[in-house]
RNA sequence: UGGGGUGUAGCCAAGCGGUAAGGCAAGGGACUUUGGCUCCCUCAUCGGAGGUUCGAAUCCUUCCACCCCAGCCA
């Protein structure tokens, strides 16, 4: 018998691993309790996915709580519109938040009573250098601060001033609340840092009830104690903000304070994450909105056709820790043919057709080809799909002359038609003019359709159709990685300027095509169904999809073993 | 230059002193009425250099590289 333990263990996160050690030790009472706290001044992205999948999955594998907060402590920036597409994406995502819904404009009136508390025990003081003199006060790297000309102002004098600052009694920029801790402290956030900010501007929830607004450093711990969050998760940059969120914390007296964590943000190649990046495609007009299926935004994956288990796959299963990372986007594509391929119905539909006639088909028959729907899912049942003398094939699926290893359709070569008959090309006709190839011509052979005895027959290679006289027109978006490599480390982050940025955009990051054609069945699909085109890829009905007007987008294609064979052929 | 972090394969990522998990990508093969799916195989000595130890990716020393911080943004 074993005397080692032999159980496997999952691996765990480092996150999992501090919650594993708190619980040990009863901290919090057991209790693990976590939030997602986005600023509603953008759309969320993949990356905010990563977070939201964290959070919300820490606080259910744990068995404890996960709030959604908005934290909106800067009216200036912030606006509503954003609020309901954050609440609209992460309940899209498949998390649920009960009725815990916070802002932290809500607690704007506690946090006050809070910084009145910090006054008068001399931890604040207001301050009434300007912005740019706080700046010089405040040294460097190299260099410690100056202390500011009012930190020694009396606790009375603070809370008159404070109180005024609340009354509106002084301009933006002229006055701010600052923490008295070390000028000459080595980390920056340290320097006495603002607290509170005058901002004469309305503000979306609150209205004109405040003019003072707290900042993030100040507010968010303590947002974070209201709420009883027990484990706070942020990404790498808060890490030197780590010591305030705790000096915050603990000269207020508070007991079983949260603890904040810090892990690495998401990056992924091929595309942009910023904010900053985002806004600039988007007002540039370099992309149709935040909702481009280019974009890596969440409305944007949606409209694309990926799947909420898809993201949450890939975001479970691309890890959590602190190293700076770029994950390929190769992965993610990965998470949604691996959802796909279980659900999608397989469906034939010609991107570029090319027409085929069967001369010995009888003219004004028509055949119903019984199609399974999904061999990876027996209960996906079939359909039928009309089969006629004239059809159109993919017009890469012939070649004149076939380059080595091609087995698709050639001068005097046979395939199969799928779920059909197997046809040997006899001959092929040229447009006059611009000598392309117009049509092909071809025998079947009646006793090799599918199910019958004589399909037994093996041919090299199988290629999906559609019938030309009931096919539907479709328009089809092909979409391809927004940005060509940018895979560096440096790729990824926000500083380089514009020209280089627009030097990376994919020219061909969408290609629309206009004369595609879908079998017939797909004449009622609505906005937002995913299909596998046979042998080319998944697709979704875009939002802009009509039933005079079918519109596909390109989720993501095939794997493609013949393009690589193609490729490295070159 | 001060402070805070991080370095394990092309990309993620386990490992926590006992002789490098897993996934993606890549390459090879089997199967195939999707050149899809599935299955099988191949693919690293752990940023460098010293040291401690019977034994080091794991401990110590030192060096190097990269990321973040000088908003009244979050």
């Amino acid at each position: 018998m074993p005397t080692k333990e032999i159980i496997n263990k999952e691996p765990v996160n480092f996150i999992q691993a501090i919650i594993d050690e708190d619980r040990k030790n009863n901290k919090y009472g057991g209790r693990v309790h976590l939030r997602f706290p986005p600023e509603p001044n953008g759309y969320l992205h993949i990356g905010h996915a990563k977070s939201i999948c964290l959070n919300f999955g820490l606080a259910e594998k744990n068995n404890g709580l996960c709030n959604l907060r908005f934290d909106d402590t800067n009216p200036s920036k912030e606006d509503r519109e954003y609020i309901e597409s954050i609440i609209q994406d992460v309940r899209w995502l498949g998390f649920d938040w009960g009725d815990r819904l916070y802002y932290a404009s809500d607690y704007f009136e506690r946090m006050y009573q809070d910084a009145l508390t910090l006054i008068k025990e001399g931890k604040a003081y207001v301050c009434d250098l300007s912005p740019e003199e706080i700046k010089e006060y405040r040294g460097s790297f190299t260099e410690p601060g100056k202390e500011s000309p009012y930190r020694n102002r009396s606790p009375e004098e603070n809370l008159t001033l404070f109180q005024q600052m609340r009354e509106g009694k002084f301009e933006d920029g002229t006055r701010v609340l600052r923490a008295k801790i070390d000028m000459s402290s080595p980390n920056l956030n340290m320097r006495d840092p603002v607290l509170y900010r005058i901002i004469k501007k309305s503000h979306h929830r609150t209205g004109a009830k405040w003019c003072i607004y707290p900042m993030y450093d100040y507010a968010h711990p303590l947002e974070d104690y209201y709420e009883g969050i027990t484990h706070s998760v942020c990404t790498l940059e808060f890490e030197d903000h780590r010591p305030l969120y705790d000096w915050v914390l603990s000269s207020l007296h508070f007991p079983e304070p949260p603890q904040q964590i810090e892990f690495a943000r998401l990056n992924l190649s091929n595309t942009v994450m910023s904010k900053r990046k985002l806004r600039f495609l988007v007002e540039g007009g370099y992309v149709s909105g935040w909702d481009d299926p280019r974009l890596p935004t969440i409305s944007g994956l949606r409209r694309r056709g990926y799947t909420p288990e898809a993201i949450r796959n890939f975001c479970e299963r691309i890890g959590v820790a602190k190293t700076n990372s770029v994950v390929d986007i190769r992965f993610l594509e990965h998470c949604i043919r691996e959802d796909l391929n279980k659900k999608a119905p397989r469906v034939m539909a010609v991107l570029n057709p090319l027409k085929l006639i069967i001369d010995n088909y009888p003219a004004d028959l028509i055949e119903e080809m019984d199609c399974e729907n999904n061999p990876e899912d027996a209960e996906a049942g079939s359909r039928k799909v009309p089969f006629t003398k004239e059809l159109y094939i993919e017009r890469e699926d012939f070649h004149e002359q076939p380059p080595k290893k091609y087995f698709r359709l050639s001068p005097g070569g046979e395939v199969r038609l799928k779920n059909a008959y197997i046809i040997k090309c006899t001959n092929f006709v040229r447009d006059e003019i611009t000598g392309e190839v117009k049509e092909v011509h071809c025998i079947y052979a009646p006793e090799t359709r599918s199910g019958r005895p004589g399909a037994e027959r093996r041919v090299k290679s199988t290629l999906h159709w559609v019938s030309a006289k009931f096919a539907l027109k479709a328009e089809i978006r092909l979409y391809d990685y927004l940005l060509l490599d940018n895979n560096k480390e440096e790729d990824q982050t926000d500083q380089e300027d514009d020209h280089y940025f627009i030097k990376q955009l994919n020219p061909k990051s969408v290609e629309i095509l206009n004369d595609s054609l879908v079998e017939p069945s797909l004449k009622s699909a609505v906005a937002g169904e995913k299909f596998q085109f046979m042998r080319k890829g998944y697709f979704c009905v875009d939002t802009d999809s009509r039933a005079d007007h079918l519109v596909f987008n390109r989720i993501v294609s095939l794997r493609d073993s013949w393009e690589k064979i193609m490729k490295n052929s070159q």
